[in-house]
DNA sequence: AGCACGCCGACT
DNA sequence: GTCGGCGTGCTC
């Protein structure tokens, strides 16, 4: 028996192994396996069994052992996975890696020794006394205790040249089981079914420590010791008196590491008419059986959630598991707990702001068949559940979904197909939704549903456009027009709340000389810093370089250097200098590094702790604040005039999500937009709640253009330490693509990226373009697979499929 | 992606 | 001589 293999490597390809006799037994598709690769052990992912290999049967080297935790991946997970290799074009096993918990990777030790044979004493010269003498103790060591010992910088290097062929030293690999393991947890059981005897007690009346464990034993069975502690003082002693009776015996058992959190039970609410249309096109999806798409479009407070929670009610009625996702930043515990107040225990979560041990325990709730419902953001998209029936992609349009390193899927995509590889049903949910989403409905690949009104049928709220080049400014705060000042201090004299956002962080984004003009870049990126006032430092926002402010220029000496432009920092300060009693709140990346805080803020917002919420993107996901009543965005250029074609996309989802901050309650909502370019469409488009308007107008611009979703385009990632030879290489793959291309696929470039230079990497884009993604496939079939160009050191060629992020 | 092998210039 | 950097090709 052959057993194929794909590692987790940048291949396009897998790998074949002789399974020795003694453990075909325990090696099926979808285990893990450790096998020698070249002359290091490295893990896989059983893909199939074969009796045969198109490879001799005598170039097969064994398989090692299996790994740890059995099969880890069904039949159809593993043919969704290889989909996504193929779609994605990245390796099989880079896909299966991550589809993972990091707690399930395999833990491979590579532990030193001192080759026999060698004059090892001779290249054990270059090192210090310290740790030739740590040779002299050590038979076997690993990297940790290299570096325990005290080796520097240049030792440590030295070990890592020894380890490769011709040194000194030979390297051991062991497997040492997965990453994590399930933590175990004591308890405690009754050891017979008999009754304890009744001996000499002083008083029967009385319930004695005993008494009580051995009652709680015989009304649950067994108890778990942390219980056991809350609810007896000190049970050690009694226990092992119990013990010693025989009466009691105490046993390991995996724990499970719940994320935090249970919620108490909730009826489900009633739908109003519309949302019952759409339950019900739902519903018949889901009895059907086969695949089904759908788009549920509906504003923000019109009820989707409420929609999704019935459809999941129908799906588990009907045996079937569900998948939920949403968009990383939404995930706050209010949407987990919506769903845990009607579905308890069933319900799974994973996404990246969990801790290792509870991603792993949860992953193991779910693939174990405890948990049928699982939220989650994008990579929840690998969930382990059996039996899929449903899907829902909330927030569909959210740029958050597509990857931004191998493997560069988007979950919505693959949502999609995985639905449909399992024929489920898939519910997309937006009040913008994509223009790819759109596009499909025309072409029947979804199915419509509409939710158009608010609950409650609040109105929208009144949207503004104020026009910074001739609205009269703030005297003293010039960032603002003196309107929006005026209404920011209505509402705070109201005491009701404002949100201003603006979508940048820092005080300022430009630090500039007044003598000489010079700009401060960042040292290893061709962007300018950004001057952060609260650690008064210049921060680079690609790398983590960062540096004080200078006193003099750099580059002139002279002592002239200003901060100029403006980010959320500096709304915070101007604010609080125009309104000293206001209390602020900033959100942004910034103030929210530590985990919960996000939690912590939006209650804080909910009880009226804040009055002027000031914030990023962030501000605009998040829930019910019925007491904002204003909302402004300070600058919505920021977003209009980034280098791709879906700027204006963005900004008109970004500005109606904004707007669907404003009078969520009983009160009234205003929205405030400045802008520099009041007459662009898609700030039209969001005072008109137009959604239909901006649609229309920008499909069409779309269609001039041969953009997506009227074309598949494909980008290409050159990058390397040297300019000229980024740039050569650069040009010599657009050569050979446009050679592979026929005349269905259009090739642009090479040209520089919109940013030159990123962490001492050059970074040059190619662009494909083509009416489908079939052509795309094959000429990078052709291109990639047998490469006519060379890398030179740390040089890199990244392909993109379906690029969302184009800078 | 690693890692070995082989080629070349640089230094003791 | 041999150390170390860099290109090239392979991994079942």
């Amino acid at each position: 028996m052959i057993a194929e293999v794909a590692l987790n490597l940048p291949l396009r390809r897998t790998f074949d192994y002789l399974i020795p006799s003694e453990h075909r037994e325990r090696i099926a598709s979808g285990c893990r396996v450790i096998v020698p690769f070249g002359n290091r052990l490295s893990s896989g992912i059983v893909v199939g069994l074969k009796d045969h290999s198109s490879l001799a049967p005598e170039r097969l080297k064994p398989l090692r052992q299996p790994g740890e935790g059995g099969v880890l991946f069904s039949e159809e997970l593993l043919r969704f996975t290889r989909w996504m290799g193929e779609y994605y074009f990245c390796g099989w096993g880079e896909v299966l890696e991550r589809a993972l918990p990091s707690g399930l990777g395999a833990n491979i030790r590579v532990r030193f020794r001192m080759k026999q044979s060698n004059g090892g004493q001779n290249a054990a010269r270059a090192l210090s006394e310290n740790m030739r003498d740590f040779l002299a103790r050590h038979e076997e060591w690993d990297e940790a205790q290299w570096k325990k010992a005290g080796a520097s910088e240049k030792e440590l290097h030295w070990l890592w040249r020894q380890k490769s062929s011709g040194g000194a030293l030979e390297v051991v690999y062991e497997y040492a089981g997965n990453r994590k393991r399930p933590a175990m947890e004591k308890w405690v059981r009754a050891a017979t079914l008999q009754a304890p005897p009744e001996r000499g007690r002083r008083n029967p009346r009385k319930e004695t420590r005993k008494d009580k464990v051995l009652r709680l034993l015989r009304e649950e069975g067994e108890v778990a010791m942390g219980r056991l502690k809350a609810v007896v003082s000190a049970p050690s002693a009694v226990l092992k008196q119990l013990r010693e009776e025989g009466l009691v015996e105490i046993v390991e058992r995996e724990a499970v590491r719940r994320f935090r959190g249970t919620a108490p039970a909730e009826p489900f609410l009633q739908l109003n008419s519309d949302q019952e249309t759409a339950l019900t096109s739902i519903s018949e999806g889901l009895r059907g059986g086969a695949y089904r798409a759908f788009l549920l479009e509906g504003v923000t407070g019109s009820g989707k959630t409420e929609v999704y929670l019935y459809a999941v009610r129908e799906a588990l009625a009907l045996g079937r598991s569900c998948l939920l996702l949403v968009p990383e930043i939404v995930l706050t515990e209010s949407i987990v707990n919506r769903f845990r107040s009607r579905f308890g225990d069933q319900v799974a979560v994973l996404h990246s702001g969990m801790s290792e041990g509870e991603r792993f325990d949860e992953w193991r709730r779910v693939h174990e068949g405890h948990a049928s419902i699982v939220i989650g953001a994008r990579s929840a998209v690998f969930a382990p559940l059996s039996n899929l029936g449903l899907v829902v992609v909330d927030e569909e349009h959210d740029g958050s979904y597509k990857q931004d390193e191998a493997p560069r899927y988007h979950g919505r995509d693959a949502a999609m197909m995985r639905a449909h590889q399992n024929g489920a049903v898939v519910v997309l949910g937006s009040a913008t939704p994509s223009l790819e989403a759109v596009h499909n409905i025309a072409q029947g690949k979804l199915e419509r549903l509409r939710l158009p009104l608010r609950i409650k049928n609040r109105p929208m709220p009144e949207v503004e456009i104020l026009d910074l080049k001739s609205q009269p400014r703030q005297k003293g705060s010039p960032l603002f027009t003196r309107y929006l000042v005026d209404n920011l201090r209505e509402v705070l004299l109201r005491k009701e709340q404002a949100m201003l956002f603006l979508n940048r962080r820092g005080f300022a984004n430009l630090v500039r000389c007044k003598a000489c003009d010079e700009t401060l870049l960042c040292e290893h990126c061709s962007i300018t810093l950004t001057y952060h006032q609260a650690e008064e430092r210049l921060r680079c926002h690609r790398c983590d370089f960062n540096r004080t402010m200078p006193v003099v220029c750099p580059a002139c000496q002279a002592p002239a250097m200003e901060v100029i432009g403006l980010g959320t920092e500096r709304i915070e300060r101007e604010i609080e200098m125009m309104f000293p009693e206001a209390r602020v709140l900033r959100m942004d990346s910034d103030t929210l590094r530590k985990r919960g805080e996000l939690e912590r803020m939006m209650e804080g917002i909910r009880r009226r702790e804040y009055d002027v919420i000031i914030g990023t993107q962030v501000l605009s996901k998040g829930h019910d604040f019925p007491y904002i009543t204003l909302v402004g965005a300070v600058l919505a250029d920021v977003s209009l005039n980034l280098p791709d074609f879906r700027a204006a996309e963005r900004t008109f989802q970004l500005l109606t999500q904004m707007a669907g901050r404003a009078g969520r309650g009983e009160l009234p909502g205003k929205v405030l937009i400045q802008t520099y370019s009041p007459e662009h469409y898609s700030l039209d488009s969001v005072r008109n709640h137009d959604i239909a308007a901006f649609t229309n107008r920008e499909m069409s611009s779309r269609q001039d253009t041969a953009s997506p979703p009227f074309s598949s385009q494909t980008l290409i990632w050159v990058s390397g330490p040297n300019a000229v030879r980024a740039e050569a290489l650069a040009h010599t793959v657009a050569g050979n693509l446009r050679q592979a291309a026929q005349k269905d696929v259009e090739v642009l470039g090479a040209v520089e990226g919109p940013i030159k230079k990123i962490n001492n990497r050059f970074r040059w884009m190619i662009l494909l373009k083509a009416r489908s993604i079939r052509p795309l496939h094959r000429v990078l079939g052709r291109v990639f697979e047998n490469p006519a160009y060379r890398l030179g050191r740390d040089e890199r060629v990244a392909v993109d499929i379906d690029p969302f992020n184009l800078m």
